[in-house]
DNA sequence: GATATACCTGACAACGTTGTCTTGCCTGGC
DNA sequence: GCCAGGCAAGACAACGTTGTCAGGTATATC
């Protein structure tokens, strides 16, 4: 840690870093004393960011001049003393090259640095980017990053890379995701849509860009669709709460403006109407939107004359709110939860998951996705992934 | 779920959707049935993913011609009977092009649904490609997602989009995927090292590509590095642990190869030292790279003679595991454990945390790759982002 | 009325690569 | 000795856009 000289001072923007905003948000802090002031070790600065600027082991000055130009195939040719055509040839293991030449323009290739540029290379007609686009709510959430490594994954084995944007769950941020994607000529586009119609891509996919839409169906645009059973798995759920005699379950649900909400609800309901249990509004709890709201509404409900005996939650984020909540309270109301996350069995109370494989949900829209780039012209197709029920009961 | 014709069947691909690899992987199923079999609603085909292929609403058929050629601005200045560089300049929001020939050249452009090439238009000399590109381990990771939501953000502020790859911590792969990105002629580069030398990029941050190290140091290449401070969170981890009276302090690792692991393990011993706690190569343990590893190490380490009092875990993987150990065994040594995650405080056991602002991380990142991509030419620099203790003792 | 100035428009080249076509050479068969 | 055919290499155009420059018209200035 003692290279070179050094320069120590705060970062220009690392105002945000100081203090607060530790992964975990806003708890106390060692020994009770501010963060700023603490020492986490040696480092006398410990507690802020450091930055350290200057050179390390040998002498270095900072570039000011122009920066060199990228070399060509122009380059390339004139230090071999060959057609840039010959370059090409060369570069792209064309066959009819004699072996001298091959070495003299390797040679020049590896003296000047030379690497092909693939802009230039997409722009000669007919050919793709080797890039598809993947529109998405949030990289930070795990159920999407997820997605996101299975789609990569299915990309790598086709030599294409990955773009990944989040829309915010925003239509107009989506939109304009979307075409500037166009605009880059992704080789095709998965979207997990935030926005009803998508009509406007119709142009594109007439066009020729494949489209797959995933987790959620699009109105105004006739695409590839991947979703997940999840009537079923409502159903499912409800039903595993019924058969343990249940008939007072609250239902817990984000916002219905969300497809995969209204299916949830959709299905849960139908296990109620099909166990002969009459519609109660009062069971059904809508705008719960993280695990706080999910808490309070907890208390709420239990609170009120003729509680609820079990819940069920239509996503992780209500699940966990549920869990603090019930834990908290002591009270042992059986659990139902849409969506199975990272050590969910470790949970201070063991609860019934409704499951699916989440990567590969997101390896079957990428390789639906690449079956229409390699060509597939037939009628769209609706997938659907099945759910699985884990449950796992109170031990006692 | 009845619109147009439908025909049921199983997906050419989704041979691995069936039964196991649910998420949460391979716990046991409903009523004890195989997945196979099982139903998990009143869809008829549930426990397997289902594929319909059809028109939807109305006739339409599958597209078998050519496709259509995209338009580009000689079509529209065509339409429009102007040049083109007429539709340049419209499309561009030049000034001085009278109104007419605008709406003219806007209608045009509306009628063939054009959409300018970015390709081309990156092409003409010296123009940016407003992508960056992000290599980390893997992206499915949400350490690593929470770091490309951060880059993504920053980036978004600067129109730019981000091309996010995957090394698998595989040297070959980073070396491959970061020329890739070159060729991509990529506005710039932030990289979680593999490897340990990056001077193939040399020639490319010569000619102005902006390269940002992030989490470990790489050698071979003098450039801006964002790095924890790994010494001092582990230092001050388990210096709290003997603050606590524990001079039997157990340290599990998961490799020596990583350059966190060796620090931490640095920050520790530096600790252990200076409260005069001699060396005890049976107190750390190398190799322990997922949660059941650690949890078979935290076995052994308690059967051994003359065991430990407290567990300092350099990763969230293995703190999983000794809590998990800790917890089947209803044994209450004390865990310190590097890295925060989701849920952490809901864990059977509490446990002090030695967290860190994940997102600030990977913002701090962003920020110093775009003050170079701007212009920024100044010496490279190394920051260090501070650590946080979270202490979180057993109730009792 | 001549000249300067501003404004508007378009022709043309250039970005770096690859596809097409041409040219030249060499070999082999008659 | 002539021609067919394969091989090797290069000239040139094209991809779709934007920068440069020239030209043309209308308005203002002397």
């Amino acid at each position: 840690m003692a290279e070179g000289t050094t320069e120590a001072g705060t970062a220009a923007d690392s105002r945000s870093a100081k203090g607060g905003r530790a992964a975990g948000g806003g708890r106390a802090v060692a020994d009770g004393q501010p963060a700023g002031s603490r020492s986490s070790g040696g480092d006398p600065a410990a507690g802020a960011t450091v930055t350290r600027a200057g050179p390390i082991g040998h002498r270095m000055a900072p570039r000011t001049g122009p920066l060199p130009r990228r070399p060509t195939m122009v380059d390339v040719a004139q230090r071999a003393g060959v057609s840039i055509k010959t370059v090409s040839r060369v570069v792209n293991n064309a066959p009819h090259v004699q072996q001298d030449l091959v070495d003299r323009v390797l040679n020049a290739v590896a003296e000047l640095g030379f690497r092909r540029n693939g802009i230039a290379r997409t722009l000669r007609a007919g050919r793709t980017t080797s890039t598809i686009g993947l529109v998405i709510e949030e990289i930070g959430n795990p159920f999407y990053s997820t997605i996101a490594a299975a789609v990569a994954e299915v990309a790598g084995t086709h030599e294409t890379m990955l773009i990944t944007a989040s829309s915010e769950e925003d239509p107009d941020r989506e939109q304009q995701l979307l075409l500037d994607l166009c605009s880059r000529r992704v080789d095709g586009l998965i979207v997990v849509p935030a926005a009803f119609d998508h009509g406007f891509l119709r142009g594109e996919v007439e066009m020729g860009l494949p489209v797959v839409f995933l987790d959620r169906p699009s109105g105004g645009l006739h695409a590839d669709t991947v979703l997940l059973d999840n009537r079923g798995g409502a159903h499912a759920g409800v039903r595993h709460l019924i058969g343990q005699g249940h008939r007072r379950i609250a239902i817990l649900l984000d916002s219905m403006g969300v497809y995969t909400m209204r299916e949830r609800l959709t299905g849960a309901q139908e296990a109620m109407t099909d166990a002969g249990i009459p519609y109660d509004a009062a069971m059904i709890r809508d705008q719960v939107h993280d695990p706080d709201s999910a808490a309070r509404t907890v208390g709420e409900l239990l609170a009120a004359a003729d509680p609820p005996t079990a819940f069920f939650s239509t996503n992780n984020r209500i699940t966990v709110g549920i869990i603090e909540e019930l834990w908290r309270r002591g009270d042992d109301s059986v659990l139902v939860g849409f969506d199975d996350f990272e050590l969910s069995h470790l949970m201070p109370r063991p609860f019934t998951v409704i499951g699916y494989d989440t990567r590969e949900y997101g390896r079957q829209a990428a390789q639906l996705l690449f079956r229409r780039i390699d060509g597939d012209r037939s009628w769209p197709t609706t997938t659907v992934l099945p759910t699985h029920l884990l449950p796992r009961g109170l031990p006692g």
